[in-house]
RNA sequence: GGGGGAGUAGUUCAGUUGGUUAGAACGUCUGCCUGUCACGCAGAAGGCCGCGGGUUCGAGUCCCGUCUCUCCCGCCA
């Protein structure tokens, strides 16, 4: 019953055929979308990737009816056909091919197809772990084609505006050496060096910074990385990035490249114009005002700080925060004061689930001034909190005390909450936004310094002195910079460190050792002996990126074969156990475990 | 590593207080149907109720364990 394949052409993709088509000889090739069987009629909607046509096929036509027939869902067909107009009453507004259709002249069946084990119309939608194992089958609805294809067109506007800036493409290695940056390696036994490893690169940091010291001044790579951290909504363990590495660059040169570069990308993808330059905000602007370094700026809703006020308070929880030198904000919600307990309950959920122990609320409410935690606050301090934040009658006054890192933390998961809670967004917005001035230094637990972004960031010119003074360090900004778009953290990247000595002294700080250094970055420092350009890069996330612009809430929509949350690939069964044989030759022993 | 949600037909889901033969829709199969487009009508097949224990006269339902998917915290320079 099955056609072969041959001496037949395509001429036309189903959902490209137009209006113009009309009266052309035609042939598509495609799966059967849908047959709709009347019994002395039958109609079938083909499916390629640029979308759906409607087939007619006649009884009278005896070559083809008996095929039609025969056919099912997802069988894959060829149809050569007269392209013709709907009558009016038959046009579907509905479907972008709706005005025409194609009556059947020939008909091939090409393939078969079994049932497929999920469903692929807009109305269900099989459960996650289905539709991963068999995603060759979930890439077949509309949504998921649209945004692969997004994708491609988007990576051809990143390279066709890089290529215009003169910018080089050079691949870096995938199998490089395992280096102490943050995130856990992906691990590749040698088969050759028994015992060692080869490492998945987290990035292709160190190779870029090579390219500036060889002269390739400007450098891009689609690149892959790879980390062995858990999963989230937005985090794979292998994912892309553009990576971008310009010799000669200050952070302003960085700042108007992407600038142009998400501007033609908005455009071009997203059919948006974006308003260049984007806003800046200092890291610690950004915390004091959002609660977070990368803030949705879609709604405004800011922290205040009302520490001070407080100052004497006989308020137990304020009075904790300000023993152990935290601070006291609070976030004004316009027109809150009906907020019920039951959604006070979910706020202190949000506080709890962020580390907080909980939010205190005030209602601004005239007839009632001790309602909630007023009634611990004195009158000057009430006056005081309602200019501090802006409040009128009518308003919700959220508070939050405790250590000052975990305070802006609840605030701005409640802040961020309430967003979406009460339709502050407008889901159209792009909102940019540069977060600038980082510190380079995090206090480690034990008190010792590790790199609050990455470890090749050249301090701010007039910081670079305090390296070699340890009350100084906690003090020192990094030429750090992040480029946040809608609360979600879209590229990071910095000035990097192109001095021999300055690059010690930060790894000195770090608490990196002679011999360390050596085994570690030993070529890496080398390298930067030997006439390294002052040089500077940044990486936007490519799959965040396609998330934005396609509004998909999870990376995996964005992703053609993606992960499970337990990092497995259900589809082919990855990871799986591998022969004796294969432990023997890369020298490896099964765990106890 | 920790916390929440979910797992019942091929798929999406319902399933009351623990009580006869576990239901619906879509899909599949059969028949009818010449303008359908989530076609319609009539009928049929289809179930290890994730898995393993336990409580009980009796478990999809209660208890314990375990696996998987998912969301979040930790983690992710």
């Amino acid at each position: 019953m099955l056609d072969l394949f041959k001496d037949i052409e395509r001429t036309h993709y189903c959902g490209e055929l137009t209006e113009k088509n009309i009266d052309e000889t035609i042939t598509i090739m495609g799966w059967v979308n849908k047959r709709r069987d009347l019994g002395g009629l039958i109609f079938l909607d083909i499916r390629d990737v640029k979308g759906l046509v409607q087939v007619i096929i006649h009884p009278e036509n005896e070559a083809c009816f008996p095929k039609a027939e025969k056919v099912r869902n997802e069988y894959v067909i060829a149809v050569s056909g007269k392209v013709i107009a709907r009558s009016a009453q038959n046009v579907n507004a509905q479907m972008p091919t709706g005005k025409i259709e194609i009556i059947a002249e020939k008909f091939w069946v090409l393939n078969d197809s079994a049932p497929l084990p999920i469903q692929t119309s807009e109305f269900t939608m099989a459960e996650e772990d289905l539709r991963l194992t068999y995603r060759y089958l979930d890439l077949r609805r509309e949504r998921l084609q649209q945004i692969i294809l997004k994708r491609h067109e988007i990576v051809q506007t990143i390279r066709e505006y890089l290529n215009e800036k003169n910018f080089y493409d050079i691949e870096t290695p995938i199998l490089m050496k395992s280096t102490p940056e943050g995130a856990r390696d992906y691990l590749v036994p040698s088969r050759i060096h028994p015992g060692k490893f080869f490492a998945l690169p987290q990035s292709p940091q160190m190779f870029k910074q090579l390219l500036m010291i060889s002269g390739f001044d400007r450098y891009y790579q689609i690149a892959r990385c790879f980390r062995d951290e858990d999963l989230r909504a937005d985090r794979q363990p292998e994912f892309t990035q553009l990576d971008v590495e310009i010799s000669f660059a200050t952070q302003e040169i960085i700042f108007e490249l992407m600038e142009g570069l998400m501007q033609k990308v908005f455009e071009k993808t997203a059919g948006t114009r974006l308003v260049t330059p984007f806003k800046r905000l200092t890291y610690q602007e950004a915390m004091d005002r959002f609660g977070c370094d990368k803030p949705d700026l879609r709604f405004a809703l800011e922290l205040c700080h009302v520490t001070d006020i407080f100052a004497n308070t006989g308020f137990q929880v304020f009075k904790g925060a300000l023993e152990i030198q935290g601070s006291i904000r609070a976030l004004c919600v316009k027109g809150g004061a009906n907020y019920s307990r039951k959604q006070q309950d979910e706020l202190i959920e949000i506080a709890k689930h962020n580390g907080g122990k909980g939010l205190a609320f005030w209602k601004i409410n005239p007839a009632e001034p001790d309602n909630g935690a007023g009634k611990f606050f004195s009158p000057e301090e009430k006056t005081a909190l309602m200019q501090k934040a802006g409040a009128q009658e009518g308003d919700l006054i959220i508070i939050a005390a405790d250590k000052t890192e975990l305070v802006y933390k609840v605030l701005a998961a409640v802040r961020n909450h309430l967003g979406s809670a009460l339709k502050l967004i407008n889901q159209d917005e792009f909102a940019f936004v540069w977060i600038t001035d980082f510190p380079l230094f995090a206090q480690t637990e034990s008190g010792g310094w590790e790199p609050a972004h990455h470890m090749f960031t050249l301090p701010m010119n007039e910081h670079i002195d305090w390296l070699d003074q340890p009350e100084k360090i906690g003090d020192i900004l990094g030429q750090l910079y992040d480029l946040v778009c809608n609360g979600m953290e879209l590229s990071s990247g910095s000035i990097r460190c192109h001095r021999f000595d300055i690059q010690n002294k930060i790894f000195k700080v770090l608490g990196f050792t002679e011999e360390d250094l050596k085994e570690k970055f030993g070529f890496f420092l080398d390298a930067l002996k030997y006439g390294t350009p002052p040089h500077g890069g940044i990486a936007p996330g490519l799959d965040r990126l396609v998330m934005l612009i396609t509004k998909a809430d999870s990376i995996r929509d964005v992703i053609a074969f993606p992960k499970t949350l337990k990092a497995a690939d259900l589809m082919c069964g990855a990871p799986s156990e591998v022969p004796e044989l294969q432990w023997k030759e890369l020298h490896l022993k099964p765990s106890d475990a």
